[in-house]
DNA sequence: AGGAGTTTGTGAACGGGAGAACAAAACGAG
DNA sequence: CTCGTTTTGTTCTCCCGTTCACAAACTCCT
């Protein structure tokens, strides 16, 4: 019997971490068409995972939920919100406005999730004339002032691999703490920094893999 | 002893699967920079990752190595290439040609890497008269067609998410047996079918989570 | 040829996560 | 108030993945 902390049970899972988004995305499809209520096996059957996974998930948190009838969907949604972090806005620079940068930037599902960009920075001045969704492409010199005004913990790097170590550094010399990467690179960084990369090549790559095997041998798997 | 099948040492764990992809990345950057051989130590550390964990991986695939010298960076790169699939090249259709799939479309980095995009496709007409990297975008009913002439069996969604369900369930009918699904939605398919799903507002999700817990207890922790 | 030095490949210990199963709690009916 | 039903929260077990540590194998030097 561990005393629980009941305001902070700290060090959740990172496996659970990581699946907390799709609970919250989830419970908003819920809420969106008007279920109030909803029992554990119904929202695990909405994320795609298993019923006892969910349950040791939402456990994790606390004690949400009322036996015998489920989780009321909207508590449910603010708490797993706020346990994320996203009940407040996270400020959010990108770095290298290209082809992906730019989708980056119009992406409508970041701010509706707790985010906001702040700025968009390039290292090309032919870029720095464009209005992309609205804000200025800038200077990738103004990274310093911008992470300072606007007390940026999160940034995305959208270069090519070469530049991306070195946006890195420069990006953990202004004080940011948290890195999405999208270069095919290995970020090196100081501890205290989170790098998280998305690599889609590798995920093709990974998908080839199974491909192939299905020609030879029919065992099939589903990776989700 | 198990008698290993030395032509197909089959059930490589699925961990190990997802990280060939990055052996591969630092193989061919390391024969770029002209290095012959390397040691599990200096693959590991170009890799990012632990050096036992890194030849128990490869000793999944053979004995490619040799004690007391290292590994033939050329002889590996190819052996890790074939292993996963990507000597030969993997026709791909991209479904969904808005700010994502430009991008996507785009991308250079598929070709080298063992993908070739041979249609892009979108269901608005207006769309359809655009050219996006030297492709035309074609409609939606066409996926069939293109998915047979081209012998297609990985599809990548980039649609709204509302339409990803039954973009999948188009591509599975059509023959696919891959998905790479960048819509924030589970999608859902029969057995034999793959599906891999990126979604980038989770991983920023998972950055705020950690960031949030800097600001009180600072137990830092990298995610690579 | 033999020994010293290197580096691989793998056995074994360890830790964390997945899922089954169940006891505890809430609710409603009578 | 009591019993039956429903569903949560948690315990227990198994499996996968990570890491350590070391014997086997190879090279080079004397
Ligand atoms: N486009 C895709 O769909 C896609 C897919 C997978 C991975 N990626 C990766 O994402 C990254 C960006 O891809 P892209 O297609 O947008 O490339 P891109 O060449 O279109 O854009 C890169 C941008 O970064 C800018 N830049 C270069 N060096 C910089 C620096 N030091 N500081 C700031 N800005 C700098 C360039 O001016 C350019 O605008 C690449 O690493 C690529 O491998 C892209
Ligand atoms: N843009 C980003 O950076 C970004 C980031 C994360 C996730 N996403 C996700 O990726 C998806 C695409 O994003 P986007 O910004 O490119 O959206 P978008 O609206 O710019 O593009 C969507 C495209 O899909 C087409 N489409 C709609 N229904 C279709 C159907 N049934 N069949 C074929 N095509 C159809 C539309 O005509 C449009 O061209 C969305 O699900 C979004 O949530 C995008």
């Amino acid at each position: 019997m561990t005393a629980r902390t009941p305001d902070s049970a700290r060090d959740i899972p990172e496996a659970t971490v990581a699946r907390l988004p799709v609970y919250l995305r989830a419970l908003t499809g819920l809420a969106e068409s008007g279920t109030t209520t909803c029992s554990s096996e119904e929202l695990a059957a909405t994320a795609g995972v298993n019923s006892a996974k969910l349950r040791k998930d939402l456990s994790y948190l606390g004690s949400y939920g009322t036996r015998g009838v489920g989780y009321d969907v909207e508590y449910l949604r603010y708490q797993i919100a706020r346990e994320i972090g996203v009940t407040q806005d996270w400020p959010v620079v990108i770095v290298g406005i290209g082809n992906l940068g730019h989708a980056l930037a119009n992406y409508s599902g970041f701010r509706s999730r707790g985010f906001r960009v702040v700025a968009l920075l390039d290292a090309d001045p032919d870029r720095h004339e464009e209005v992309v969704a609205g804000l200025d492409v800038r200077s990738f010199e103004d990274l310093e002032s911008i992470v300072a005004d606007n007390a940026v913990s999160i940034g995305v790097i959208a270069t090519p691999a070469v530049a991306a170590q070195s946006v890195a550094d420069r990006m953990v010399a202004a004080g940011i703490t948290s890195i999405l990467n999208f270069a095919p690179t290995v970020l090196s960084v100081p501890d205290g920094v989170d790098v998280r990369k998305v690599d889609l090549s590798i995920e093709l790559q990974i998908l080839a893999y199974h491909e192939q095997r299905k020609s030879v041998a029919p065992g099939a798997e589903v990776v989700s």
